[in-house]
RNA sequence: GCCCGGGUGGCGAAACCGGCAGACGCAACGGACUUAAAAUCCGUUUCCGCGAAAGUGGAGUGCGGGUUCAAGUCCCGCCCCGGGCACCA
């Protein structure tokens, strides 16, 4: 929605109307949903875990019954049962049954006045309003008559759909009521306070609570539980836990949609397809309006059928279920996609859930990847399957960003797949894309970084292609073989750990371009036998990036493809270890030298020669040493006094 | 407002467990090759001093404090940017 409108046809205003629709009961696992989330701590991310905690939102706090005149009871739910003394009205949500009830004539124009204009306005904008409806109600803790408003910030889809306003310790309430003249009464003081003579802002803190009967003098958290606790022993009220999540609404007025297998029947009212009638299919024969009806609605042949029950004319339901029931559980029909009897064969799915890893876009943290975990869990109770969750990691990969914003057509900021094939080849773009960023990460697109993914390939390519005719040249092993080989077996060190933990690409790739500028220096010293085993490895451990130029190489070397068959290369900590330890020596923490050590010197040994080394003495200078820090075959730190 | 990320050279970034800040690349500049240009190869590039140079001293990871022999990394308090939710009682 944009401004009133809808966000694709922008001067066609929304409009509210009131649908009977299908709903899956997400709501009755909100508690597993939330709870489970541990589950996954080690697993997925914790931004995606936060969004879901927040989005799903539980809240504890307590339900009571404020008595109205007319015999009926209004039941509010409020997180601060302790502030209810200074309850100085009730507020209903505009859409609440008693207000239908009760509200009529020139007042009820205004509170459906108010329903529109709300259905309009985006969030954050909207000003406090409110109507009275000429009730009173009767707090049952302290006997208090307070009048009973509507107000369009109350909101009919959480908790009961009515609060009792407490001005003086919330923030919203203290603006509705100082905007309608309604009373505030402090009772709660800050723990080290008192209650101020007169409210100028709200005090939304726990502090402990006055002017409140017995309950006086009690900490909020304490007073929480235990006039929840009397509410209940007294029959107006319990402990009650809210949650944000709401049932999940899947009827849409479309044709493109898994059907909903439900039919009407005068008779015997809504009755579900029969499992031997599954699956519904869309008709083929259809008409699309725009009348805001499904287009189902207009094809007879769909339409009319005859009930299950009784054998009567029956209609099928016309609307078609959200495109993310379907993403809910696509990942399951995988494992078994041709099975015509079943959605799967549970065996199978045993066999391969969870999801070892699942790899989507950030967008996905709070619908479909709670959608899907619900699904689980729902499948699960209902004997399909026996996992709890869908999927044991999850990796949140970023977006690609041009001069500042997303790619999107209507910025015009787009790269074509297809223009940047035609100038730099497939390999070149995903080695850019793999080396601008780790993959979690946004990453910025830009044609030089392009380009010099591009240089990089040929680079390599052009010395694979100018060695061929050394390869197979025998020699005795030199100096610059045996350096190159070490910075290879480094580099595979490197890479593989890359692909076995954070999948940070861009430094597998860098690691990657060192072993190639080190391949650069050392060229004519090489001998063939040396050159064959690098540069075979170096096609190798670069295939998984530009196959295309690595399989091209490969067989260039001489040998048969494909090369992604090949094994990976073999890490060889013995040819990967430098001839000695690199000590840096700082004194007071300030860096003054390196020396090479052979590996594993003595802390007396690596320190007489600290002393003894000329860059580091003046900096000591005959002070006393007071403490020597020593990390074995890394680092010494000569703490001196003055 | 609440909840997550993030802030490091001209730019994208690296530094994974508290131990050499700036790897690798881009851009820029210089050199080689060339009749010339492109391409390629080699080199320089955080800032401020001193030095003809090789060097060498200091400062430096958003800001202010703290812990530590040692802080981009840990702790406390702020600022800014991005994302999510948003009158959720």
């Amino acid at each position: 929605m944009v401004d009133g409108c809808c966000w694709r046809h922008e001067t066609v205003p929304v409009e509210q109307k009131e649908m009977t629709q299908w709903f899956i009961k997400i709501t009755a696992y909100a508690d597993e949903l939330l709870q489970d989330i541990e589950k996954l701590q080690s697993g997925w991310p914790d931004r995606v875990l936060a969004m879901q905690t927040n989005w799903i939102g539980r809240s504890e706090g307590a339900e009571v019954d404020f008595q109205l005149e007319t015999g009926e009871k209004v039941r509010v739910f409020t997180t601060r049962v302790d502030t209810i003394y200074g309850a100085t009205c009730v507020i209903l949500a505009p859409e609440h049954d008693l207000v239908k009830q009760y509200v009529t004539g020139e007042k009820a124009a205004e509170v459906k006045a108010m329903i529109d204009k709300r259905a309009t306005q985006g969030p954050g904008d909207v000003e406090k309003e409110g109507i009275f409806t000429g009730m009173y109600a009767v707090n049952p803790f302290n006997g208090a008559r307070v009048p009973v408003w509507v107000a369009n910030f109350v909101l009919t889809g959480y908790g009961t759909g009515a609060i009792m306003a407490v001005p003086a310790h919330d923030e919203r309430d203290f603006e509705f009521c100082t905007k309608y003249g309604i009373p505030i009464v402090p009772v709660i003081r800050p723990v080290d306070g008192v209650l101020p003579e007169t409210v100028t802002e709200s005090f939304g803190d726990y502090g402990v609570v006055e002017n409140s009967g017995q309950w006086s003098g009690l900490a909020s958290g304490d007073a929480r539980k235990q006039m929840a606790a009397f509410a209940q022993a007294n029959g107006f009220g319990e402990a009650a836990i809210t949650f944000r999540i709401k049932d999940w609404g899947i009827s849409r007025q479309r044709y493109w949609g898994t059907p909903i297998p439900m039919i009407h029947c005068a008779a015997c009212g809504v009755v579900p397809v029969p499992d031997a009638q599954l699956p519904v299919l869309l008709p083929s024969n259809v008409q699309f309006t725009g009348t805001g009806q499904s287009p189902l609605a207009a094809s007879e042949d769909f339409v009319n059928t005859t009930c299950p029950k009784c054998g009567g004319a029956a209609k099928r339901e016309c609307d078609t279920m959200d495109t993310f029931v379907d993403s809910s559980w696509y990942f399951y029909r995988y494992c078994d996609a041709h099975n015509s009897e079943a959605p799967f064969d549970p065996k199978k799915i045993a066999y391969w859930f969870p999801i070892d890893q699942y790899i989507g876009g950030v967008e996905h943290a709070i619908l479909h990847l709670i959608y899907s975990r619900f699904w689980t869990k729902m499948m699960r109770d209902i004997g399909l399957i026996s996992n709890d969750e869908p999927a044991a990691r999850l990796f949140t990969q970023g977006m690609v960003i041009k001069d500042g914003a997303k790619m999107s057509k209507s910025k015009g900021n787009v790269v074509s797949a297809d223009a940047m094939m035609d100038e730099f080849g497939a390999d070149t773009g995903r080695l850019f894309e793999l080396f601008a960023a780790p993959p979690e990460r946004d990453l910025d697109w830009t044609t030089s970084g392009a380009e010099g993914a591009y240089r990089f390939i040929g680079r390599v390519f052009r010395f694979v292609t100018r060695s061929i005719d050394r390869l197979d040249v025998p020699g005795e092993p030199t100096e610059a073989d045996r350096k190159v080989l070490r910075k290879l077996h480094q580099t595979i060190d490197k890479i593989t750990s890359d692909f076995d933990s954070r999948w940070h690409f861009n430094t597998s790739i860098a690691a990657f371009m060192e072993l190639v500028n080190d391949i650069y220096a050392n060229e004519a010293q090489m001998t063939g036998p040396a050159l064959r085993e690098v540069l075979e490895k170096v096609v190798l451990l670069l295939a998984p990036f530009t196959p295309y130029v690595c399989e091209e190489m490969w067989e260039l070397m001489g040998r048969t493809g494909p090369v992604f068959k090949q094994a990976w290369p073999e890490f060889n900590a013995e040819l990967a270890k430098e001839d000695g330890a690199e000590i840096v020596v700082q004194v007071n923490g300030k860096l003054r030298s390196r020396m090479t050590v052979p590996f594993g010197t003595s802390k007396e040994d690596v320190e007489r020669m600290a002393l003894a080394d000329e860059k580091v003495a003046p900096f000591v200078d005959g002070k006393p040493v007071v403490k020597v820090i020593f990390v074995p075959d890394k680092l010494v730190n000569l703490v001196v006094k003055g």
